[in-house]
Formats: C-alpha cells, sequence, structure tokens
DNA sequence: ATCGTCTCCGCAATCGTTTGCGGAAAAGCG
DNA sequence: CGCTTTTCCGCAAACGATTGCGGAGACGAT
C-alpha cells in the first residue's frame, strides 16, 4: 500500500538518462534528440506520470493559487461570487482555496496567515462583519501580496476594490416605481450601521429628490432584522395609515416577500394597489406570486471582475508600481409582475 | 517593490548561524543553547517570519491540503456541505481547495487531474450529472489517494461514502400523502443515471407496496433537466388524464414548483385538489404559497461526517489496510400546507 | 595529563523539478 | 587527417525547510 507517485527520476533511471534529459524532453526541448524525447514521452504517458506541482512552487515561487475570504458561502449572492472567481482563475490556470471567516475577526486573521504561508500567489477578501482592525491586511499588502477586496472593502486601505453600486440601484429601482405612476412610496431601510443600507436608503432619496418628490420621514421603515415576519408587521404599520403608501421598495427580497404577505391578506392588489420592489433578486423571487421586480447584484460578474484585477496585479513584474483601481459594478433592474402597473414588456 | 519573504537562511546569515540551527531553535529543539535559542526567536518574530509552507509540502510530502469537487457551488444544499466539510478541515489544520464541475464530465476529469497534481493529502467528490466513465476515479484510488464519495457516488467503486437515505425520505414523503388520504400518488423521478434520483423513486415504490397501493407506471414521469418549465409541462400531461393524480411527490423543489403552477392555473386547489412533497428543501420552499412540504437533506452534516472519514483515511498508515465505510445519513420531512389535507398542527 | 562525556552546532542529503553551463561525441569542412 | 561546429546530454545548483550524523570545544573525572 505504499504511496507510489513516479517523478522524473523514476523515468529517468528506467531509461538510463538523466532529470534533467527527462525535463526537457517532456516540455520539448530542442537540445534533446527527436529519439529520446519520443522514448521518454511514451514512457511518461505509459505510467501515467503527473508533475508535482508541489515541486513546481517551490522552485518557481508561485502557487498558482489564490486564496479566498469570504464572510459565508452557504449564501447565495456569494456562492454566485465564487463561482465567477472560479471562471477566471480556472481558465488562467490558477486553483483556488476557499476560506469562511464566518463573519468573526479571529478567523478572518488565521485565515490570512494561513493562505499567506501557503504562498498563494495573490487574496481576494471580502471583510467580516466583525472586522475593524486592518493590521492583518496591510501586513500583507507590505509583503507585498497582491490583495483585492470585493464587496465589502476597507476604504483605507491602498488596494483593489470591487464593489456594487448600491445607491445606482435604489435610484433605479425608486424611479421606476415613479415611472409607473406610483406617487407615495415608502421604503422598508435595513440597518444602519451598514454601509451598502445607507448606501440604498441615499438612492432611494436621491430619487425622490430628483423628480420633485417630497421626502415624508414616516414612509421609511427600518427593519433591523431583515426577517418575513418583521416586515410583514412593519407593513402593516404602513398600510395603517391614513394615508397608506402605494408602492413600496424594499431594502430586502425577503422583506419584500413579508411586505407582499402584509398587503395581500388585506384583500389588496399587486401591483394595482401596492407595487413592490425588492434588492437582490433571490431565486424564489422569480417564482413566487405575483413575481417579484427586483434589484440584481452581479455576484458572479463581481467575482469574475475581482480575480481579473488580481490577475493583472500578479502579472505585474515587481519593479512596476502596484495598481489600485476600484471597480463599481452596476445593478439591474429585474421589473416583473409586482411593480408592472403600466402594460410593458420588459425582461 | 521587491517581494522580499525572509526565509531561514536570512536569519541564519543575520546571526552567522546555520539554517540548521535556526530551524531547530525556531521549534525548541533540546540541542540548541538557551541563548541562541533565544537570539533566533526573538529575531524571527521581529522580522515576522512566517515557514514557507510548499517547501515544507514538498519536504514531508503532505500538503495539509483536502480538494474538493463538487457540482455547483451556488446550490444551497452544496454550500451547506461546503461548510461541514471546511469546519471539520480547518479545524484539524487542513485547507480546502474548492473546485467546480458545473455538472461537466470534463471539468470533473480536469479537476481531478490538478488536484491530484497539487499532491493534495485527500479528495472530497460529489460526481457530475454527466460523468458515467469513472476511470479517472479508479486511478486516483490506485494512486492510493484517499477518497471520500458524498451525496452522489459511484457504487461500483471501492471507496467511503456519505449519502443521505434518499430512499427512506422519498418512503417517508410518499407515506406521508398515504397518511393523508390521498390514493392517487404520482412521482416526478429525476434523471435516471443518478443513484440519488433512482433511490428516491424507489422509496417512493416502497411505501406504495407497503401500504397495498398499486404501482401504476403511467404515474411515473421522469424530468430530466429538473427545471421549472419541464416539471411545468410534465404535470399538465398527469393532469390531462381521464384519472388524474390527486398527489404529487417531486424528486426536487424546483420542479415541484413547477408542478404547483400548473396546478393553480387550472384553477386546482393545493393541497385540497393536489398535494405536494418536493424534495431538498430549498430556502424558497417556506416562502411560497402554499408552503411547499419537502424532505430536508443534512447538508452541513454531511459535509462534517465526510471530512472526517476522509481525515480518518489521510491518517492511516501506508502498510494499513483502506477502509471503505458508508455512512447513511437520516433525511427529515418538513411537512408544510402544500400537503396538509387533514387539520394538523406541524413544525 | 589523558580520556571520556556533554553541550551545542554545522555538514550534507533530501523532497521533485528546472536550467545555465560545460563537455563528449558526432558531423562538417578544408 | 585535423580542426571547428553542431548535436545531445549530464552536472550541479537552486527553491526552503528538515534531520541523521559527526565533530569541535568545554568540562569533569581519574
Amino acid at each position: 500500500m505504499k504511496k507510489t507517485n513516479i517523478t522524473i527520476k523514476d523515468i529517468a533511471r528506467k531509461l538510463g538518462v538523466s532529470p534533467s534529459t527527462v525535463s526537457r524532453a517532456l516540455k520539448d526541448h530542442p537540445d534533446i534528440s527527436p529519439n529520446t524525447k519520443k522514448e521518454i514521452q511514451e514512457l511518461a504517458i505509459s505510467l501515467n506520470y503527473q508533475p508535482n506541482s508541489v515541486a513546481l512552487s517551490l522552485r518557481q515561487s508561485k502557487t498558482n493559487t489564490i486564496g479566498v475570504i469570504i464572510p459565508e458561502i452557504a449564501h447565495f449572492f456569494f456562492s454566485a461570487v465564487i463561482s465567477g472567481i472560479e471562471d477566471i482563475a480556472h481558465s488562467a490556470g490558477y486553483h483556488v482555496i476557499i476560506t469562511q471567516s464566518n463573519e468573526s475577526y479571529e478567523r478572518e486573521v488565521m485565515n490570512t496567515k494561513a493562505l499567506f504561508n501557503s504562498r498563494v500567489d495573490g487574496i481576494l477578501l471580502s471583510i467580516s462583519r466583525e472586522t475593524s482592525n486592518y493590521d492583518h491586511l496591510q501586513s500583507l499588502l507590505d509583503s507585498n501580496v497582491p490583495l483585492v477586496f470585493f464587496d465589502r472593502m476597507v476604504d483605507s486601505l491602498n488596494a483593489c476594490k470591487v464593489i456594487v453600486n448600491d445607491e445606482q440601484g435604489a435610484y433605479e429601482a425608486t424611479t421606476h416605481l415613479i415611472e409607473q405612476g406610483y406617487y407615495r412610496i415608502a421604503h422598508l431601510a435595513g440597518p444602519q450601521n451598514l454601509g451598502i443600507s445607507k448606501n440604498r436608503l441615499n438612492g432611494y432619496k436621491a430619487a425622490l429628490a430628483d423628480n420633485k418628490y417630497m421626502m415624508d420621514d414616516n414612509l421609511v421603515k427600518v427593519c433591523g432584522l431583515g426577517t418575513y415576519e418583521e416586515a410583514e408587521a412593519i407593513t402593516n404599520e404602513l398600510l395603517d395609515y391614513r394615508f397608506p403608501p402605494d408602492a413600496i421598495f424594499s431594502n430586502n427580497d425577503v422583506a419584500a416577500y413579508g411586505a407582499m404577505t402584509a398587503i395581500k391578506k388585506r384583500g389588496l392588489r399587486i401591483p394595482e394597489d401596492v407595487a413592490i420592489v425588492g434588492f437582490s433578486n433571490w431565486r424564489f423571487s422569480s417564482l413566487i406570486q405575483p413575481a417579484l421586480s427586483s434589484v440584481t447584484q452581479p455576484g458572479f460578474k463581481m467575482g469574475q471582475e475581482a480575480t481579473r484585477l488580481l490577475m493583472k496585479q500578479i502579472a505585474l513584474g515587481d519593479d512596476e508600481e502596484a495598481i489600485t483601481e476600484t471597480i463599481s459594478l452596476k445593478t439591474n433592474l429585474v421589473v416583473r409582475e409586482s411593480s408592472m402597473k403600466k402594460k410593458k414588456v420588459v425582461e
């Protein structure tokens, strides 16, 4: 039961040549005679020789591997990002090591250290919710490890970043409701300590302002938990108003779904009486009745762009200046029944 | 901008000692005098020395890394599995390399080869939908690479397997429908080249048989794609029968949702006219109207168990016989409105 | 003074692969 | 035939860390 991985030396011994010759023959080096070359290559195939990448990495100080640190894998958006990362990385011949911080600062630090020790060629990172000290990341930058942030980034650090333009997404969603003729548009906001929630609220406000709508603070309700039940309760408060909203833009799809439930339970129609637009375009959003309009976040594309940036940085010569690009990805409003008052063919 | 990873040699040079001394000092070897040891350790810390794991891997023929080949990451069940894998692997000091086959045979072969080349210490694998040739896996086993299948496994291969007891899940789901008083129960089956689909079909058949229900082949329809649209169309065929089914057990939740749509479009009520039970308990299943009964698969636990098995195998001495355990995890039926004809409080 | 015994450290090989350099044999040329 | 050129291949060092072995010097014992 011995592990018997065949090496270049094994081939060399069997053929009575030196390892260097084998190495050269396998990569079609002109210094090797056609005969020897053929012999070696055939033996290599028949023995199913597979080069040891570990040795290669050591020799070339290049692992062809990138590391990813992500808050949570079991999350649709992040798994889409991972797929995007994989897509680009693999076609560039890179492996991907995934690690999860589980929203823990300590885990994040451990992971950065571990990835550094395995000498990955670069790191893609979305910081954990807990992280507020960035020494571990600064030390990566100091060691010249290519680093790209995605989604959740650190403003103060001098690195590449790929983010989603939440404000623009919220702006478009709100504008869409305005264009559909709704005039009293409420917003179910997210917890305001999160940058993304704030940005979405800002986009909502900006759209109202640009269309000369008056801002009514009573129409903005914070859903701290973002759960279905909470949103249903809060929506009921809104509907109890003397002049209730005729449209709701929600910070996320689950809350939007809670709002839909509250509306339907009162016998109101969607979108005739109250329209709904969500955020994130969860998978279920196209399946529910009525189908929920939502703002898609380009997770897959984000992964791709972040990886492209990383590849660019890795390819950089040691003497060249590091790049610090920031890519802001456009969100995309997917209009479905829940907000289509006018007859209109979309999607 | 030179990449300046400090090595043991750097420390040795700076202190005028040999690399061996540094190595020993850092691991507290008794051969080194306390003075030297202290000096070396302090310098190592102040230089922020991080051992090069690549060199270590080469030296010890052990990478402390395991590879995962998974059909698709952006899938709730599989990301739960990954989390379970990470959980165990990390606490055992292992890294995890994730690769996706995207349900493609070719990709799967490429990935196994790549993982083998990086000399991972073991591989966790769920085969792609396309895979029907297992040479690449056999060759892994021949090379003595520890291998554990999860979820989708290959019966004929002699390796560890962690599976969900699909048959039991299907049996319970079908039995539940029978207990609710439905008497003409159809099954939307999955592609029959997949073991899991076959097992679910078998569970369905067994439940019918155990309850003296006659098996009617017309009520079993294969949904090869597993998409929403396909299921809707196929369900329409079923409903067109002179004696249509009054309950449907679906091989997966998306197909179940397609079936629900077909039923609702005909003005039939769920669960009064037709009941539905799905499989996998997707996140949306609790949100749709009516909420969909479904069989949950313990993804996180599956990842944990598979990784535990792999660790056990890796720890095995080269002379010991390989183990070939199979762990079967119990599923759990979550009953919701879509199949609750009788008044009953569940969940 | 001589020998033995510790203490502390360095040499060199090793993991598998690559690559600059140099050298032997073969071939070409006058 | 003698010389140069070409062809083909091996030597050895390198990547970074580990480890068996051996050796120099200090120290104690006889």
